[in-house]
DNA sequence: TCCGTTATGTCAGTTACTGACGTATAAGCG
DNA sequence: CGCTTATACGTCAGTAACTGACATAACGGA
C-alpha cells in the first residue's frame, strides 16, 4: 500500500534517528529502521543511498541556500565579505532546525562512519561556495581557499553560538573573522626558502 | 607459512594499489587484494580495518612528523607561522613519497568512497596540528581553527607546486599565506548584528 | 473506466567485515 | 637442543549492507 512517497522518505528519516539514538548507529539494522517506517528494507534503499544518508536528508538545500546567499550578497564585498554576509542570512534557517538537528548531532558525535559523512556533506557545501564565489569573479583555486577557510572560520562562530545563544550568529560570525587576522598578523617567511 | 608481518603488509598495501588502478575500487574485492599478496583475505582484515585502509598506510608517521615540527618551531612564532614552518619542513619527505602518492592521486579522484576517507585523514592531521598549536598555548578553539585554516592553505600550496614544482614548496607556502590575508583585507560587518 | 506512471514488495545474490578456533612459525629460555 | 610462548596466519561460519530483476498495487489523468 504505497502512500505517497515523500510521506515514507520522512518516517524514515525519524525512524532512523530515533533507532540511532536508542540503540546506537552499529547496532541498528536497515531493516529495523524500515520497520519501524512501516515499509520494506529495499524501499529504505531506494530513498537513501545508504545507511548513512538517512540522516542526512535535506542538505542541498541548505547548500543550494547558502550559494545562493553567496551570490545576492553586495558586489562590493570581497571573497570573505560576502561569504560572511551569506552564514548570516541562514541564521534562522538554523534556527528553526534544532529540534532535528541538535538529536542528530549528539548521534554523530558518538559515531565515526557518521563524523566521515558530515565531512564530505561539509565538503559539498564548501564546493557550492566555492563555485558561488567563481561565479562572482574570483579565481579558481582561490575561490576554493576562500570557501575552506571561511566554512572554517563558521564553524568556529557556530560552536562559539552554541556556548553563548543570546549573542547573535551574526555578531559571533564579525568576531571569529576578526580573529582570523589576529591569526596571522605579523606572519613573514620563516624557514621558507633555505 | 607466516612470513615477518610487515612483509605481508607492504604486499597487501602494494596489491590494493595495483588492483585499485587496473580495475577499479568497486570491481575489486578484498579476496582478490588478498590473492595478490599471497594471502587470505581474513589476514587482510588483520592489517587494515577496511577496504580503503590499505591505501593509507603509513599517514600517523606523516601526522606525527606534521605535529612535531610544530612543537620545534621556533617559539616566538604565531599560530600560523608556526603551521607554516612545520609545512615547509615536510617538503622532502613528501618528494620522496611521490612515486607512491601520486598513482595513489589518480585512483582516489575517480573514487568517492576513498574521496571521503581522505577527508577523515585530512580531519585527523588538523587534529594534530591543532593539539600541537594547543602545547605552545594556543586557546582550544582557536587552534583549531587556525589548524584548520593552515591545512586550507597548505593544500592551496601544495596543488600550486604540483603545477610549477619548479619553485620550492616553502616559496608557494609564503605565497599562499599572503594571499589569504589579501582574501579578507578590508572585511568590515556587513549585515552582522541586525 | 482504462492506462501509464510511480512507489512499493519480493526474492535471490554479492561482498565487506567479524568472531571463534585451530595451526604453524619464529623467538626466547632451560 | 628441546620446550614454551607469543605472534601471524588459515579455516569456517555467520551477519548485514547493498543491488538487480521482476511483479504488483496505488494514483492521476484521459
Amino acid at each position: 500500500m504505497p502512500r505517497s512517497g515523500e510521506e515514507a522518505r520522512r518516517r524514515l528519516q525519524q525512524a532512523t534517528l530515533e533507532l540511532f539514538l536508542e540503540r546506537g548507529y552499529d547496532a541498528t539494522t536497515t531493516a529495523e529502521i524500515a520497520a519501524r517506517a512501516g515499509v520494506t528494507e529495499r524501499t529504505f534503499f531506494r530513498h537513501f543511498l545508504d545507511k548513512r544518508e538517512a540522516l542526512f536528508d535535506g542538505e542541498e538545500a541548505f547548500r543550494d541556500a547558502l550559494s545562493n546567499a553567496v551570490l545576492e550578497a553586495p558586489a562590493d564585498l570581497d571573497p570573505m565579505g560576502a561569504l560572511l554576509f551569506a552564514f548570516g542570512s541562514v541564521e534562522k534557517t538554523l534556527a528553526d532546525n534544532r529540534s532535528f538537528s541538535e538529536p542528530r548531532a549528539v548521534v554523530i558525535a558518538r559515531t565515526p562512519a557518521l563524523q566521515e559523512r558530515v565531512l564530505t556533506k561539509t565538503a559539498g557545501l564548501i564546493a557550492a561556495l566555492s563555485g558561488a564565489l567563481r561565479r562572482r569573479g574570483v579565481e579558481g583555486q582561490v575561490a576554493n581557499l576562500a570557501a575552506q577557510v571561511g566554512m572554517a572560520t563558521f564553524s568556529y562562530a557556530a560552536s562559539r553560538w552554541a556556548e553563548e545563544p543570546a549573542l547573535a550568529l551574526g555578531a559571533h560570525l564579525a568576531r571569529a573573522f576578526e580573529e582570523l587576522q589576529s591569526l596571522s598578523s605579523s606572519t613573514s617567511r620563516p624557514g621558507a626558502d633555505r
